[in-house]
RNA sequence: GUGGCUGUAGCUCAAUUGGUUAGAGCGCCGGACUGUGGCUCCGGAGGUUGCGGGUUCAAUCCCCGUCAGCCACCCCA
């Protein structure tokens, strides 16, 4: 068992590239339909483009190393870092918002297991300088049309939203600190579905009663009308939960309202997010997320770019590819033949190999034995390339100015005269 | 990074209490079939049993190590 990948890399065979072509092309096409614009950087950076500002999280499984001038560099591990800094060279000259996508190839550094390698394929799609609840909803609509276009429904995957200062009111009118805000989600973010109350075991020093905090019902946090009801009794809760409640109205409005839920224990694990977040999950919750997002607002600055509003959402080619398996989507083949040429004799070879290229010179894929053999054997790999169709050429149909085009799929054939042929046409 | 389970042909799996030349199906190549594919029949190639060491007269089987895969934790995309 030699010559294998590294561990957590991928070799593609043709129909894993199929697979992987096909997503990249549903993910172009619908980043089109929305009008976003393609962008792309390089693989490896400076290593303190990661460790700056971006996380600690992602810091610790940051695929670095030292190169050959001494320099300490990473390859990417996201995307998000990139852009900032594209945009900040050349922020004032861009049209606001900016609507950017890319489908680069990210890398982290840790054990492999189902769904989490150590490279994959990733969309990530970004909308920069709008504050308006328009721009989160255009960035969910886009990612839900993603899963429609595999021809994914409602029944098999779902958005969860949830917002970051809808979590920030609701855990300051429970009494936690501020300064126990990102504990407190990273509890939230971890509360069991079956559970029936979440409850944060952070201590008396954590909450500014110096007690306990308040447990609440889960069901409470589920649901647009359940967490508006409970934000109503909190000071600023009203407007706090404005922002999510539009974005909600507004993809129902689209007629996108059966994909998505408002789930409070959605929270993300990245720490820059500071408004609305939301992941997608199929709904047999078998895999990882789909897909994950949110607004970004203080990034941009913080990484040292323009002072600009962003939002953005990732979308791996991983998770999605066992989801199109699962569900046996099966992509279209690699090639797609328009007919399989056949000489019978070696005297016929000449006329075969003129017809073929001049079929290829209009357009049309055709293949032919590369090797001298008997006719029921060519037809045996033209079936087995996946022709529709086999022309067959031998002495009797050169003397009469034809060739048998045979149908691979009926069964069925016919004699076709070569000037036809010649000129692209099969009947 | 921690723990558990599993590694036999390209794939799915066999191989008496440890026993002699490690088998089968599928797939691949060839033949029956030198002008007609899918079926059938026949033949062939393909293995250092993940790798290294140990116990034993003898190891695919038992023990140790290591690597890889899967699962859980951690964490996240």
């Amino acid at each position: 068992m030699q010559g294998k990948a590294l561990p957590g890399f991928r070799d593609f065979y043709p129909e894993d590239l199929t697979l992987r072509n096909h997503i990249f092309a549903t993910w172009r096409s619908v980043a089109a339909r929305y009008g976003f614009e393609e962008y792309d950087g390089p693989p490896l950076e400076a290593l303190d483009l990661y460790t700056r500002k971006s996380g600690e999280e992602i810091e610790q499984q940051l695929y670095s190393f030292r190169d050959k001038g001494d320099r300490d560099v990473a390859l990417r591990p996201e995307m998000t870092p990139t852009l900032a800094r594209m945009v900040a060279a050349r922020g004032q000259a861009l049209k606001k918002p900016i609507r950017w996508f890319s489908i680069p190839q990210l890398f982290r550094y840790e054990r492999q297991q189902r769904g989490r390698l150590k490279e994959h394929f990733q969309l990530n799609m970004d909308i920069i300088g709008e504050t308006s609840a328009l721009a989160d909803a255009e960035l969910i609509a886009a990612a839900i049309d993603i899963m429609r276009a595999f021809a994914f429904g409602p029944g098999d995957f779902k958005v969860r939203m949830s917002d970051r200062r809808v979590l920030r009111t609701l855990l300051l009118g429970y009494d936690i600190r501020e300064d126990s805000l990102q504990q407190a989600f990273a509890m939230l973010d971890k509360t069991g579905k079956d559970e029936e109350w979440v409850t944060w075991q952070l201590g008396g020093a954590y909450t500014g009663s110096g007690q306990t905090s308040r447990p609440i019902p889960r069901r409470s946090l589920i649901g647009l009308e359940p967490v508006s009801e409970l934000l109503s009794s909190l000071p600023g809760g009203g407007h706090a939960i404005e922002p999510l409640r539009e974005t909600v109205a507004t993809l129902t409005t689209m007629g996108l309202g059966d994909f998505v839920e408002v789930d409070l224990t959605i929270v993300r694990g990245l720490a820059y997010y500071t408004g609305i977040v939301f992941e997608l999950f199929d709904t047999q919750h078998k895999l990882r997320a789909i897909a994950g997002g949110g607004r970004y607002d203080g990034l941009l600055k913080a990484a040292g770019g323009p002072d600009l509003p962003a939002l953005g959402f990732g979308m791996g080619d991983v998770v999605l590819s066992e989801l199109l398996k699962e569900r046996g989507v099966a992509p279209k083949a690699s090639i797609e033949l328009g007919a399989f040429l056949i000489a019978v004799g070696g005297d016929d070879m000449p006329l075969v190999l003129k017809l073929a290229h001049a079929m290829r010179d209009r357009g049309i894929a055709v293949e032919y034995g590369l090797r001298h053999a008997g006719v029921r054997k060519q037809l045996e790999l033209a079936a087995a390339r996946g022709a529709p169709r086999a022309v067959i050429i031998g002495p009797e149909e050169r003397q009469a100015g034809l060739a048998v085009v045979r149908d691979l799929n009926a069964g069925t054939e016919a004699k076709v005269p070569l000037d036809k042929l010649l000129n692209g046409y099969f009947d």
